[in-house]
DNA sequence: ATATTTTATTAGGACACCCTAACTTTTTTT
DNA sequence: AAAAAAAGTTAGGGTGTCCTAATAAAATAT
C-alpha cells in the first residue's frame, strides 16, 4: 500500500499539525523538509505523489493539509510506533532513550494481524513509555491529560507518566537524576525565585530545575 | 551496513549451500535467480556488488561461493528470522503458516541489542516453530537431529518438532489433519504396502500418507 | 509600492534495485 | 568435433528516493 518513506512523510505532517481542526495549523514545504531532514526540492516531488494518492491536499504554492485518508494512515503509523516502543521498553527492557530508533523501523512492518496481536499481548496500553497516547485500532486517541510537573500543586503526590521533550539528551539526563517513568513522588515545594521544584521520592529529597519540571508529565 | 536486498541474496545463497564445506556445493547465477524470483541479469549485477563488498567469491562464468564474512552475515539473518518466528508463534499466537512472511520483514530490522534481548526474552530457544535450529550469537548452529516420522520406529512415542516442507499448502493441510507442533503421538504401525504410517494421538487413531510422514520431523 | 527575503518549484543528475532483449561463453548432447 | 542447450553477461530502460543549482512566486520590510 504505502512505502516506508511515504509513511514518514505522513507522520511528519501529523506531528506538524497539518490538520484543519486544531493543531499548529497547516505546514509548508520547507517546514516539512526541515522536520524530515530532506531537501525541499525532494519533498516537493514527494508531495506531488502524495497528492495523487489522495493523502494530502495542497494548491500550487499553498500550505499542505492531510486528507482524512492521510490522517488515518498517519495515526495508524503512530499507533504502530508507540506499541512497538512499549514492547521494547516493557518486554525487552530497552531504556527510555533507546526505543525510538528501533521503533522507527518496526513501525513500517506490514501485516494484517501483527499490530493488533501485539497490542493484545501488551494488555492494551493507553500510553507509550514516553507518556504519549496510543491510538486505538479505529484511529482514536485516548483523551490526553497532560499536566507538567511545573504546573502541579505543592504537596501533591504524583507519578511520572511521560515527557514533553523526547531527545536522547534529555532522557539520559533524567536517568542521571534518577528519574524514570512511573516514579512516585511528592512535590514538597515550588521555589518562586527561579521556578525550581523541590520533591521527595523514596525518602530522597531533590531539586530539579524549572526547565526539567516543564518537560515532565505527571498524573 | 547491508541492505535488506543484499541480506536476502546472502540468505538465499546459504540456503542453496554455497559453502565450500558440505552442503549441496556452490550455486550458479540462474539457480540463485530462481530461488529469489529475480531475473538472472539483475542477480548478475548484484553479485558484482557482493563481490566488491567481499561477501561472495566468483570468477567470470564461475560458480558462486559465500566468503566467511558472507556466511557469517547470512547466519545472522537466519538467526533473526527464526527468533522472530518464535516470537510470533509463541507470544503473539500466530499460526504455523503465518509467521514466515512477517519474519521475512522483521529479520532486516537493524539494532545492536534488539535480537539478543529478544532471544533472552524468549528463553534462548534452540529451534523455531518449524523445528529449524536457531544459530547462537556467534553464528553456531545447535546440532541438528532431524528424523522424519517415516524413519521412526513402530511403537515409538514421539513429538512433532518440525517440518521439512514449509509451504503454506502443507502447513494448512497439517492443520486440517489436526497435526500441530509439539503434538505427542504413538507410531502404531508402518504399512509396507504404500508406506503410510498409522499413529495414535490423544486417543484418536489416524493414518497419514508416506509423503506427509517424510515431511514431519519428530524427536 | 518597490526591494528584499523567504518559500515553493523546476531542471538535471545520482544511486539502488528491478526489468527485457540480445549476446557470449560453457556444458551437454549427438 | 559440431550442433544444441544451458548458463552467464552486457546493453539499455524504468521506478523510487534522494541531491544541487537555478528560477519563480509569495510574503515581508522599507
Amino acid at each position: 500500500m504505502f512505502t516506508a518513506t511515504e509513511e514518514n512523510y505522513l507522520k511528519a505532517l501529523f506531528r506538524l499539525g497539518a490538520l484543519t481542526e486544531g493543531g499548529k495549523g497547516p505546514a509548508g514545504t520547507n517546514e516539512l523538509a526541515l522536520e524530515l531532514d530532506i531537501r525541499p526540492a525532494t519533498v516537493n516531488g514527494m508531495l506531488k505523489k502524495l497528492r495523487e494518492k489522495g493523502l494530502v491536499e495542497q494548491r500550487r504554492y499553498g500550505k499542505i493539509l492531510l486528507t482524512e485518508a492521510g490522517r488515518m494512515h498517519a495515526v495508524e503509523v503512530i499507533r504502530k510506533h508507540r506499541l512497538w516502543e512499549t514492547f521494547l521498553y516493557e518486554k525487552l527492557h530497552f531504556s527510555w532513550d533507546e526505543v525510538h530508533d528501533v521503533a522507527e523501523q518496526l513501525e513500517h512492518i506490514r501485516s494484517v494481524n501483527l499490530i493488533d496481536r501485539l497490542e493484545e499481548f501488551l494488555g492494551y496500553p493507553s500510553v507509550d513509555p514516553h507518556g504519549d497516547p496510543i491510538p486505538d485500532k479505529n484511529g482514536r486517541m485516548p483523551p490526553e491529560v497532560r499536566r507538567t510537573l511545573a504546573e502541579s500543586e505543592e504537596g501533591h503526590v504524583c507519578r511520572i507518566v511521560g515527557v514533553c521533550d523526547n531527545s536522547a539528551e534529555f532522557l539520559q539526563y533524567l536517568d542521571r537524576l534518577g528519574l524514570s517513568l512511573g516514579l512516585k513522588m511528592t512535590i514538597t515545594r515550588h521555589i518562586p525565585f527561579d521556578g525550581s521544584v523541590e520533591l521527595e521520592s523514596a525518602g530522597i529529597r531533590m531539586i530539579i530545575t524549572r526547565k526539567v519540571a516543564e518537560n515532565l508529565l505527571v498524573d
